[in-house]
Formats: structure tokens, C-alpha cells, sequence
DNA sequence: CAACACCGCTACAAATAGTGTAGCATGCCT
DNA sequence: AGGCATGCTACACTATTTGTAGCGGTGTTG
């Protein structure tokens, strides 16, 4: 799969908007969840794995490369990590864990 | 797909926490487009087609059945629409228009 | 009423993406 | 040298997505 790098075209749209290729990125398969892992901390490839319990390596590793490429994600000694970009992200993104505790009590309610 | 409803197991995550719910059906081809263009307003299914550039009918339409039961997006006289949740979600989201903006500026400028 | 133009949506085959298991190559420790 | 952990790849299998065609329904217009 292409890489979704802003300014080119990306899945679903041809302008090159950034948030286009955000969304493209963030749209797949367990790139959300990789970040969103490595939030608690620096990790080496197993210990992502761990944290991310079913992924494949194959994705995982598919997924790295976007994401360093991307520049969300780098590996250190202390293993993969997000870099500055990859924190700020994170930052507009966290709220999503309160709000979804929320909605979760709503969807549940109206299912009774 | 199943649809990932908090309080059940999902993709990446058998303990049922909202914001794993959240992710995978995030993380789904598409989700978040679809969410994001709703967000100029409602729009028919076929309005929504364009807006979404490149998306098929069938794929299209699994993922509003998912965000209808997960009751993000409902259908009214006037087409599909955000409900309530689906609002404050993209409230969360909103800013990583802005951000993904300095994110591309900051990728292309290291790629010199 | 017939012809037309929309609508939401489905069918289905082909193409693409993701999974799961095994294991390679490398480096470190004893 | 032997054992162990690491990052990562190979590859066959399965699941998901695409793309095109078109169905059945609801106006609207002549």
C-alpha cells in the first residue's frame, strides 16, 4: 500500500490535502492502535506485539514503516517510540479515551 | 466484519474497553472519512459517494451501518448525518485539520 | 400512462490487505 | 560453543475492499 504522504495523492482523495493523507494513515488497520500503544512508553518490537495482542508481524512491521517514515514514529535504544510530532498527535487523540467511556454507557443504555 | 461494540471483545483487544471499540472501528478503511465529510453537513447516500471521492457502494454502506448501530451517523428526511455523539467525536478530531497541516510542512521540509 | 431521472442499496468477481506460523540472521551473555 | 533474545521476513491462507452493473422504489414531466 502506498504510503499516504501529504501533498500527493492518497486513498480517497486526489487534492494532497494533509488531513487527507492524516485520514488515509489513521485509517488503517491498526495504525491507531499502534500509536495509541505506544503512549505508555518506548517499545521494543515484541513488546509492541504484546501491547497490540493479535497484531502480525507482517503488519506491525508494515505499519512501523509508515509511521517512521511519516515521522510519528522512530526507534532508539530504548526501542520504538513516538517522536515529537507522534506526541502532539497523541495529545489531540487522548481525549478519545474519556469521550469513548462516555458513548460506550450511551450505546449500552439505549440497547436495553 | 463484526461491528466492534464496546463491552465486547474486539479486533486487538479482548477486554472490551470503550476506546478499543473505538479504535477498530476507527481504524476501519474508510470510518473516519466518512465522519469527516459528514461533517460539513448531511448528505445522501450518493452526495456522500462524491464527497468521498473514490469509495464503493458496498463498502460505503457497511460502514454507515456501523456507525448507525454505534450511533454516530443516523438517516433523516434530509440524508445521513452525525447524531449528537458523532458531533462531539468530531469535535475531538476537528483540530487535526490544523495539525495535520504543520505535520506536512514539518515531513516535506526534512525530505529536502 | 410512459419515459425519464433520481434515490438507497445489493450482487459478485477480481484485486488488495491482513493473519498466523515458522524461522532466519544478528548480537549478547556465559 | 550453546543458549537466548532481538528485529524482521517468507509465504500460504483468509478476509476485506474495489469496481461495475443494475434492481426496485419514488417522484416528475409530457
Amino acid at each position: 500500500m502506498a504510503i499516504p504522504v501529504p501533498g500527493s495523492q492518497v486513498r480517497g482523495s486526489t487534492t494532497g490535502k494533509p488531513i487527507m493523507a492524516l485520514l488515509d494513515l489513521l485509517g488503517r488497520t491498526w495504525a491507531l492502535g499502534i500509536v495509541w500503544n505506544l503512549q505508555q512508553g518506548p517499545a521494543t518490537f515484541r513488546q509492541l506485539q504484546l501491547r497490540c495482542e493479535q497484531i502480525s508481524p507482517t503488519l506491525l512491521n508494515s505499519r512501523l514503516k509508515e509511521l517512521k517514515i511519516l515521522q510519528l514514529v522512530d526507534m532508539q535504544d530504548s526501542g520504538y517510540q513516538l517522536t515529537q510530532q507522534g506526541m502532539e498527535l497523541i495529545t489531540i487523540i487522548l481525549p478519545l479515551g474519556d469521550w469513548s467511556q462516555n458513548w460506550a454507557k450511551h450505546i449500552l443504555k439505549e440497547e436495553n
